[in-house]
RNA sequence: GGGCGCGUAGCUCAGUGGGAGAGCACUUCGGUGACAUCGAAGGGGUCGUAAGUUCAAUCCUUACCGCGCCCA
């Protein structure tokens, strides 16, 4: 027998390692089954596991269990990425804890004690994953830095090189200067800082006044090159071509005209520092002949460097800063001070004040290989799943820039460059090969250097939907599984994601790398808010798994999954789903006690009772709906289909139903014993893919089965047509209804719950009698009735009365009842009727509505009419019957 | 500033060109051989505002208000 209640801590890790262990998670790229293919998005090495995680493996979890069950052969590809700054930072950080720091220590030992450190602590969030029932196969795992994928890296990164698609280049990059490293610019945050406004005044190298500059960054004075102004703007027009004299930095720089300086803005005079902002440097582009200066000022690490006056050099940047202030104040050349609320880029990475810094680095002609991915997406080769993603899409990629792809890191790639005695670069993927390609150029041996820096984490992800399944070797793997089915993934990595494993498939296997991406929500606190960790509102999925079990949490994942529209988690739900886990489990209980037993040869088809054949008819509804629901990503609909068809139809109805017939024995007995067992059945293998644990948990405990006969590798079911039987659905409705309207009148009119009281039937058609009669026992038992008889014309006195179709049902308890009360239900009952007929009679009055909409639509509203009609006037005569009494 | 999305019951959210839905919360009743992690019944909403299209708008269009996110 099963225990009252559904513990998932006893059974979990149980089920779980037996699915393993028999091998259920492993793709065969051998069999002749069609493919299923998805792949993991690698998590973080550093990372563990978050809800945002749990999200999008259980959604994956979904399809894989689903697809396998219909006979796929599935490849649900795990791994993680070697997330090179993240990592780099956590080993330093240990390594200063033991007072050892990544310099002193070299670059292999430093990698030495990385490698350490992942295989130590990098499994992590993989065997956190498994806490959530899921299924990828774990035998296929990878990570970027292993060797196979370090090859593709090599392979991908020497080829686009030769193809001119990579190549080095001296420009600004976000500089992060306490990582010292260039980082992405989707790495890099804007935040709006509240702070100000530094009016400086520029006297003309003739001394015949001064032109005023506002600047939030006075220290980037000191590297100015230029003034600009608008070319239309009338108050400086006569100063282009005239020189200034930067205070502080005595130096004498010209004065400019450029179409895209603000006339309105401050003073309409803008400084122009070349090396030290983007917009600047622009500017510097268009105007490189006209004697403009490029000034670096900084550091590496954010210093002031050798190109400042001297009592600057050294001084770090905000306290070149301050003295710069100090310093104009000092020679009053300052205007004014305004407060000034402005964006500052702060990077993800390590927090810091971010430093557009002039640097030689390698990029990606991105823009070249974003066309066809671009167009992949325009012809439908890859679909977005909501659609409106593809807008996003493609708003990046048609506005795409080179791609800097190196950092100043020793934890990645290292890049495939080696320098010769001239500065001469030889691309090739082994120090062998450069020595060759420079052997060749030389005419003898020489000694080549190899770029120290790394790619960008980016750069092998987005060879991962290829290079984990073998590429560049041509594998059976690849051959069979690219491309892939589906992506999913969240919205916040289309753009370093997403979009680069279509440049990059598309380039290197002329395919796009999987057919859909459903892009899934972000999921925040119950309030709306991002979770954090600095917020502290992160709600840890292993802290739900351990309350409620993973099946409540897949459940609820799965649950608020709508396309398109954020998860605001609570707990509250998880607890709901919880208890939907019980109701399954006590359900279940029920069947068990009354030997409910799956029988082999069983056909639903064959089932006469009423009940049975419409339990079995709201089944097939339900598994056609939730295949529909989840061959278009509607995970939601799902969940609530399965949902409701459990508690509702087979819980709160179908259950109560067999009741009778279970406990006295009937001639249908055995048939609904059957029938019971098969449709659990049927709802455990609908129910698998959501909730794996307590399904394979009852599967096993509800019936002799084979050894190796579980549901993680069912079928899912298919019913032939005939299984649907529309008259049955009619007459339970009925039935449902006939029950409903006894107890609403019952709770209506305090009549004692426990009270078992007599119905008297009146005005019944022949069909109603007949249901009246085969029903009879399911009806006294649900509504708590003594009998029910046919009326005759006469009403007792004092009888509460209500009307189910044509029949005017008669509850004679004068003795319980409030007359007052039983009159005014009346009332507000007719009153309510009364209300829609005259909303129906408006239509119907309306000339154009009779003209204009579908006949169907017409007619339902003249049935509507008539029938809430007849119940008015059923209604009046009961109540002109109180009266009377 | 540009783009996207969202305003539906107290809360969290589904949904639809033709009778407003779910879960939770709330109220009343219930200790009945599956289940109190439960059952039965019930209250609660001018579907953000305004105009337009339509025979008909919560749904389509436009504007506005409020909120969120992404990009500059």
């Amino acid at each position: 027998m099963l225990e009252k209640t559904f513990q998932p801590e006893k059974i979990e890790s149980q089920h779980y390692d037996t699915w393993e262990k028999e091998g259920n998670f492993t793709a065969h790229p051998e069999s002749a089954k069609d493919p299923f293919c998805v792949m993991m998005p690698p998590p973080n090495v550093t990372g563990s596991l978050h809800v945002g995680h749990a999200l999008n493996a259980t959604l994956h979890d979904v399809l894989v269990r689903y697809n396998r069950m219909n006979n796929k052969d599935v490849l649900w590809q795990p791994g993680t990425d070697h997330a090179g700054i993240a990592t780099q930072m956590v080993v330093e950080r240990k390594l200063e804890e033991e007072g050892k720091k990544r310099r002193d220590l070299g670059r292999e030992t430093f990698l030495e004690e990385v490698w350490q450190w992942k295989e130590e602590s990098g499994g992590t969030i993989v065997n956190q994953l498994r806490r959530l029932g899921v299924t990828p196969d774990w035998g296929r795992e990878r990570f970027t830095m292993d060797e196979g994928l370090s090859k593709s890296v090599l392979k991908v990164f020497v080829q686009l090189y030769k193809e001119n698609l990579i190549y080095r280049d001296n420009r600004l990059v976000n500089w992060d200067p306490k990582l010292q490293t260039a980082v992405s610019d989707l790495e890099v945050e804007h935040r709006e800082i509240k702070g100000k406004f530094y009016h400086f005044r520029y006297p003309y190298e003739d001394g015949s006044g001064h032109i005023s500059i506002a600047t939030t960054r006075p220290e980037t004075i000191l590297g100015d090159g230029a003034v600009a102004v608008h070319p239309d703007d009338e108050r400086y027009k006569h100063l282009v071509g005239k020189f200034v004299v930067v205070p502080v930095a005595d130096r004498i720089i010209p004065i400019i005209a450029d179409e895209h300086v603000k006339a309105d803005f401050g003073s309409g005079a803008v400084k122009i520092t070349a090396a030290h902002d983007f917009n600047d440097f622009e500017v510097y582009q268009r105007h490189k002949d006209e004697g403009i200066p490029l000034i670096n000022l900084f550091t590496p690490d954010g210093k002031m460097n050798e190109n400042c006056p001297k009592d600057y050099q050294g001084l770090d940047r905000f306290e070149a800063r301050k003295k710069v202030i100090a310093d104009f104040e000092d020679l009053d050349y300052l205007d004014k001070v305004e407060t000034h609320v402005n964006q500052v880029p702060y990077s993800q990475r390590s927090g810091v004040v971010i430093e557009p810094f002039l640097t030689d680095q390698w990029y990606v002609d991105a823009k070249t290989l974003a066309g066809p991915a671009l167009e992949a997406v325009k012809s439908g080769k890859t679909e977005f799943v909501p659609k409106q993603w593809e807008n996003t899409y493609f708003h990046w990629m048609e506005n795409i820039q080179p791609w800097c792809i190196s950092r100043q890191l020793w934890w990645g790639h290292q890049i495939p460059a080696w320098y010769g005695p001239n500065g001469e670069i030889y691309v090739e993927e082994s120090e062998e090969e450069a020595l060759a390609q420079a052997r060749e150029a030389h005419g003898q041996d020489v000694v080549l250097t190899r770029d120290p820096d790394v790619l960008d984490t980016w750069f092998s992800s987005a060879l991962w939907p290829f290079s984990t399944l073998g590429w560049p070797d041509e594998t059976p793997e690849l051959e069979k599984y690219y491309p892939g089915d589906v992506l999913i993934t969240g919205f916040d990595i289309i753009f370093f994601w997403v979009a680069r494993m279509m440049m990059m498939g598309l380039h290197f296997m002329d395919e796009v790398p999987f057919k859909q991406v459903y892009i899934h929500a972000l999921v925040l606190d119950s309030k709306g808010k991002k979770m954090s960790k600095s917020k502290g509102n992160v709600i840890d999925p292993l802290e739900l798994v351990d309350k409620y079990g993973a099946d409540a949490l897949r459940f609820t994942l799965m649950a608020m999954a709508a396309q398109g529209r954020d998860i605001r988690l609570s707990e509250d739900r998880v607890e709901g789903y919880r208890n939907f886990a019980t109701k399954l489990w006590n359900a279940a209980r029920y069947c068990q006690m009354n030997e409910c037993t799956p029988d082999p040869d069983f056909d639903p088809a064959s089932v006469t009772y009423t009940p049975n054949k419409w339990i079995v008819s709201e089944l097939v509804d339900t598994q056609v709906a939730v295949g529909k629901a989840l061959d278009g990503y509607k995970f939601n609909d799902a969940a609530s289909l399965i949902y409701h068809f459990v508690w509702g139809s087979f819980c709160d109805w179908y259950l109560e139903f067999t009741k009778p017939v279970l406990a006295e024995g009937k001639d249908m007995a055995d048939e609904t014993r059957k029938t019971t067992a098969w449709v659990l059945d049927q709802i455990l293998l609908l129910l698998n893919p959501f909730m794996p644990f307590i399904t394979e948990e009852l599967y096993a405990s509800l019936a002799k089965r084979g050894a190796d006969e579980r549901l993680i590798s069912a079928k899912w079911p298919e019913y032939p047509e005939n299984l649907k039987q529309s008259d049955s659905v009619v007459e339970m409705n009925w039935l449902t209804r006939f029950i409903s309207e006894i107890r609403s009148v019952r709770a209506d009119m305090n009549v004692p719950a426990g009270a078992k009281i007599e119905l008297l039937v009146k005005d019944s058609s022949y069909d109603t009698q007949g249901l009246l009669v085969s029903h009879e026992e399911i009806i006294c038992r649900m509504a708590r009735l003594r009998s029910i008889n046919l009326a005759s014309a006469d009403v007792p006195k004092g009888s509460i009365q209500t009307v189910v179709g044509e029949a005017t049902l008669i509850l004679p308890i004068a003795d319980i009842i409030d007359l007052d009360q039983e009159r005014a239900r009346l009332q507000k009952e007719i009153q309510k009727l009364e209300g829609d007929i005259k909303k129906i009679e408006q239509k119907l009055d309306n000339k154009k509505f009779v003209d204009n909409a579908p006949e169907d639509v017409v007619k339902e509203q003249l049935h509507r009419k008539e029938e809430a009609e007849g119940v008015i006037s059923k209604l009046s005569q009961a109540l002109k019957q109180l009266e009377a009494a």
